[in-house]
DNA sequence: AATACGAGCAACCGCAGCGAT
DNA sequence: GATCGCTGCGGTTGCTCGTAT
């Protein structure tokens, strides 16, 4: 058997799972097949589906550079949040953790080690610079008054002030921050609730070959019941069959 | 014009956490 | 309480494209 044979559930199926990358017809087809018929199928594997979908193909998804203000953003959460990239990604609608962390390794971390803004990276941004300076933005800032929006990481609470109230082997969160350090990042500023029912839509497996083909050969034909299948539309803003009503799930 | 190199991006892989049994 | 399976996430890889030589 073959490492990949191994790695696909499919192979004992005799259905062959393609590697690499999309094609523009595939896109298409699972596009088509998600409006259709929705996201929330069960199968035992397509991840890959799942990350094409979530990391490229979602209608809400900003392609193109990342202006200024998002790259400030990231920066930012980082210094609160480190490498977490789907919380960071959360805060910032239509971009995903892959697409940040990629243009965090590629750009940003360079800015960042030598304490500087990004560089600019379109005319507009040029003149800024030039008008401005590199002064965009001091990763070294922090926000412990919370004045920059930014939430407070645990670890920061570890003041001698609040240290000397607790022994050395009683360390807890300080009482504005709760059990879970990501979990208090959400309440304090709010989550980004279209992205987490998306993520929670896909908690759904399913197999694009077997629906696609149940679609085809079976008109009328319908997801197992087991399947969660929204009754509302998602992203209200968005609309794929010209009713205004929304992406349905 | 051909080749080498680097940057950016999409996709893959493996692990940790969580829930179900 | 232990085990198993699934999911989400972050790190890494490899391909593509643009630029320099």
């Amino acid at each position: 058997m073959t490492e990949m044979e191994k790695a696909s559930p499919h192979a004992e199926r005799k259905m062959p799972l393609r590697k690499g990358a999309w094609s523009p017809e595939e896109d298409q087809k699972l596009t088509d097949y998600i409006k259709r018929i929705g996201i929330g199928v069960r199968c035992q594997s397509l991840p890959s589906c799942r990350l094409r979908w979530m990391n490229y193909l979602r209608p809400d998804i900003k392609r193109g550079n990342f202006s200024k203000e998002e790259e400030e953003t990231i920066l930012k959460w980082h210094q609160v949040l480190g490498n977490r990239w789907s919380a960071i990604a959360s805060k910032l609608s239509g971009r995903t953790d892959n697409e940040i962390k990629n243009h965090w390794h590629t750009r940003l971390k360079k800015c960042s080690k030598n304490n500087l803004a990004p560089a600019p990276t379109t005319v507009s941004d040029i003149n800024e610079v030039d008008q401005n300076g590199l002064s965009g933005i001091d990763p070294k800032v922090s926000d412990l008054d919370g004045s920059l929006g930014i939430p407070i990481s645990p670890h920061l609470f570890m003041t001698d002030e609040y240290l000397s109230s607790s022994s050395s082997t009683d360390v807890h969160p300080h009482p504005a921050v709760e059990k879970d350090g990501n979990q208090s990042i959400d309440e304090n500023f709010g989550s980004s609730n279209t992205f987490e029912e998306l993520r929670s839509l896909w908690k759904q497996p399913f197999s694009l070959e077997e629906y696609l083909c149940m679609v085809e050969t079976e008109p009328g034909f319908m997801a197992p019941t087991s399947a969660v299948w929204l009754q509302e539309p998602i992203c209200p803003s968005i609309s794929y069959d010209g009713t205004g009503n929304g992406f349905w799930i």
